[in-house]
DNA sequence: AACCAGGCGCATA
DNA sequence: TATGCGCATGGT
């Protein structure tokens, strides 16, 4: 993790980020660890996030964020998108497999989002045997009818606490089918504080996983991504039907040791390419 | 009309 | 420990 030079512009349309190396936002929001970011025309995405909106874009200056401010900039942004940390450093690193480098230099500029951890918990447990369309659906339907409005027709992803009170009746609306049993017993574990999630960031790997997956629906799949994209650890790898079959047939014998560390960040360059055949 | 989708729980051996 | 099947829903 280095400091690397922002500089933040605050100009008419909001403000203007400049220096940011190796991002994408385009393939950052869409290639399948958030649900909650909608492209319009004019290539401008909106979104919510840790109870805040976002108008944002990329430009050939930079990337601008519209509706904010540099408060919400530094508090939730920044290390929503992973500013501060030297993706130039890490793609140079995976650039010595010759598999890595070849999804590196197809997809530049995959970041790894920093969600909240009850919402990354909650999208992922949401995920399983789905596809990304319908998981955006049920997502979308979930917030906005136990979200809080925020205006304009955004609102915020329900609270665990908020979801704990309700039943599977009340998800009927969602028509997450099996999966909102699922959804309800991960809220109640977080909420009572069976499951605490600000803990993971700092727990032990295998601790972390065997405490995620006291959750009924949370296997592997879902406490890695749980972990790699709620609660920063870019050292955890899930393992979907895709990135199985490229590990079969590229790397029989593990993932080379240019990634350790960040094996998570490597998993969504090769998810990426692996899915674009 | 069968098959698939960023899996998981459960039964069976 | 390892496999196989059912699961709600919706899109091809």
């Amino acid at each position: 993790m280095r400091e690397t030079a922002l500089t933040i512009v605050e100009n008419k349309e909001g403000l203007l980020i400049t220096g940011i190396n190796c991002f994408d936002l385009d393939l950052t929001l869409h290639c399948g660890q958030a649900f909650r970011w909608e492209k319009n025309e004019n290539g401008r995405h909106h979104g919510v996030a840790f109870g805040k909106m976002l108008d944002i874009r990329q430009t050939a200056q930079g990337v601008l964020l519209s509706d904010t401010s540099t408060a919400d900039f530094e508090q939730v942004w920044r290390g929503y998108f992973d500013l501060d940390r030297d993706y130039a450093a890490l793609c140079d690193n995976f650039c010595a497999d010759t598999g890595l480098k070849t999804a590196v230099e197809q997809f530049p500029g995959i970041r790894i989002l920093k969600q909240e951890p009850w919402e990354a918990l909650c999208s992922f447990i949401i995920s399983q045997n789905n596809n990304i369309p319908r998981i955006k659906g049920i997502v979308t339907r979930l917030c906005e009818r136990f979200g809080n409005p925020l205006g304009q027709g955004d609102f915020t992803f329900p609270s665990a606490q908020k979801m704990a009170e309700l039943n599977t009746d009340d998800l009927a609306p969602l028509r997450a089918g099996f999966r909102a049993r699922y959804m309800i017993d991960a809220a109640q574990k977080v909420a009572s504080g069976e499951v605490k999630l600000t803990e993971l960031e700092n727990a032990p790997l295998d601790e972390a996983r065997c405490e995620l997956t006291k959750i009924k629906g949370v296997g592997a799949k879902v406490a890695e991504c749980t972990l790699l994209y709620g609660c920063g650890r870019v050292e955890a790898f899930p393992v979907d039907v895709w990135v199985k079959r490229l590990m079969e047939e590229l790397y029989p014998q593990g993932l080379p040791p240019c990634t350790n560390g960040s094996q998570g960040i490597a998993q969504q360059y090769l998810f990426h390419w692996r899915r674009q055949q």
